[in-house]
DNA sequence: GGTTCAATTGCAAACGTTTGCGTAATTTTT
DNA sequence: AAAAATTACGCAAACGTTTGCAATTGAACC
């Protein structure tokens, strides 16, 4: 940048070799105390600052650590990178945040750059391409080369790999137990995209807990959306179209809780009395809805605290692999939660 | 990583000089073309990547914009970040994120990081103890080391620095005009703030909008709140207390408005025959609102494409300062469209 | 006064890559 | 056949920092 001024240059100034000049500022014992702190005091005053990157190259460590992700407009995104943040702002590093919108090219590209900056580990939540077509090549290529990755919520493997994500069948089937109990006799679900785990494992979640209490899982009952509210405005007016319409409604995530709520309420059905509504994600409007939303916490920031906590195990030479399930909570709101049990 | 390897290992494979094995990999044409053909099948066998941080050492120049940001858990935010990446992605950029919780020490830490680190650019948004307390002297530092600083919403200078913002006075007097427009006789204003740059255009536009329509500024219609629905409640509930109350309210934020519309709701008012209601962000659940959120665009995105071009500029030598201001953009909904225009 | 020892400091290599310049080998020109 | 030009490659320095080892200095000891 111009004007920086590297160790040598100091060292010219005190006519002196640079590896003096390194120690001193680094407080080696081994350097004059008088010395030492006439260095210290020149290189403060001209501004001196440690240029990293040739100490990344040195030490094969760059104090960083990639985060991909296929999106960051949603507040379970920006909780985890809160939560990595969290951890390893005061461990010393910084974070090179790759957003992918859910492209496998730009994953893949991502990912390249990141390797190239010799990142000390990567922080992944694959995209939905990805996902769906089992394009694992450059994640495989990447783990073999032994640079340590993190998969955060989607996944590729069953095992042997690092992984934080939420126990989300659980929490599918904590929502619809609980829409169960407050009497909801119709439970339709608004399903999320298709290739995507967690959709998935709520689904399962959802099937698994109506099964327990001996219902059927009516197709008639579970609509597809994407995860947004647009989307799920459709998906709820189809839902209340039909001649038995649902009496709960346990939505993917809260941006499609809110489309369905304000399609129940514009078609002046009561929440929670005619429809009980649960969500997931508890997003912070999820409790300033005018109804306040019911939502299925998955504790967003402690994925990011956890995977933080795994990386920084893994840079102490750490190597087993580790996999963290997380429990999801479930948070009631007026939104669901009617006066009279069954 | 253990098993990276270099341009070295390569050579001694084929038993020559690391600068050929460099030109034949950046296909220069100095090198024969068989060579070249053989060098790049081997370095793509054995997986071989570039080690950009000897790059950046070289080049005095890392490819990496970094960003310190107040909060990530605004759309406004992840917006920008949307905005960054869309342009600098395909320009070959990485973003370092820094997220400095409005603390003025953190964002000290991560600015001396950042410089540490030898990124291209800062792109910056202060914090709110920065701001407060006008604690310039890391930025001045930094600046004096001419390493480009962008300022996004919240900047210092007056002039002599590069920045984008939106207008948001103009932003906070369309919204009151608006209101007025509407009918609304008693307009409040939800104050975000002190400190924040935003929430004092915000007020002055508002100010300044009923100065136009020569109606007073009433403090009891001014009620500070912190941009969150939780503290909207409070402030919103202090103003439906008071003899007189408000027919319009606009507030600092979308969260804020939400907050606001919870309570309005509570008490049985009718939005927007009651009372009108603007917000300010337009984030994506505005418009899903059980009664949609009127609310001013700040052009997140926009700022954050702003931003990148700005700092494309610069590394292609334009030293001159360049200041952008965006334009709000006014999106009406149910929140405040009435049918009597007066 | 020579020896030993401790206290300071310097040398040089290393990290991985690029690049100007030199050089050898081969081909073309006269 | 000698000179010139072309082709293909190697050498070494540079970026900024750290670190093991060697070297220098001065003091203390016998």
């Amino acid at each position: 940048m111009g004007n920086t001024v590297s160790i040598k240059d100091i060292a010219r100034k005190f006519k002196c070799a640079p590896s003096t000049i390194s120690r001193a500022l680094n407080d080696h014992p081994m350097i004059n105390i008088d010395t030492r702190k006439t260095i210290q005091e020149y290189a403060n005053k001209v501004g001196y600052q440690k240029n990293t990157i040739s100490l990344s190259l040195l030490n094969k460590c760059s104090k960083t650590l990639g985060v991909i992700i296929p999106s960051i407009s949603h507040y379970h995104e920006t909780a985890i990178i809160e939560g990595l943040e969290a951890i390893l702002q005061p461990a010393g590093y910084l974070l090179n945040i790759c957003v992918t919108n859910e492209s496998h090219a730009l994953e893949k590209e991502y990912l390249d750059r990141l390797v190239a900056n010799r990142v000390d580990a990567i922080c992944i939540s694959l995209s939905q391409e990805t996902f769906d077509n089992s394009l694992n090549e450059h994640i495989d290529k990447a783990i073999s080369r032994s640079l340590p990755i993190i998969f955060m919520d989607r996944f590729y493997h069953e095992s042997d790999v690092d992984r934080v994500i939420t126990d989300d069948f659980k929490g599918a089937f904590m929502a619809t137990e609980h829409l169960i109990k407050m009497g909801c006799q119709r439970i339709a679900h608004l399903h999320g995209p298709k290739g995507i785990t967690v959709s998935q494992q709520r689904f399962r979640g959802y099937k698994a807990c109506l099964k327990k209490y001996g219902r059927d899982v009516e197709d008639e009952l579970v609509k597809q959306v994407m995860f947004s509210s647009e989307s799920a405005v459709e998906a709820t007016k189809f839902l209340l179209d039909q001649e038995a319409k649902p009496d709960g409604i346990f939505a993917v995530n809260d941006e499609v809780g809110f489309g369905a709520m304000k399609v129940i309420q514009e078609r002046n059905y009561k929440i929670p009395e005619d429809i009980a509504l649960v969500g997931f994600d508890d997003i912070p409007l999820a409790a300033f809805a005018p109804i306040a939303l019911s939502s299925v916490s998955r504790q967003s920031k402690k994925i990011g605290e956890q995977s933080a906590h795994l990386f920084l195990s893994k840079m102490n030479g750490i190597h087993q692999h580790q996999q963290f399930t997380l429990e999801p909570e479930l948070i009631i709101r007026e939104s669901s939660q009617r006066n009279h049990y069954s």
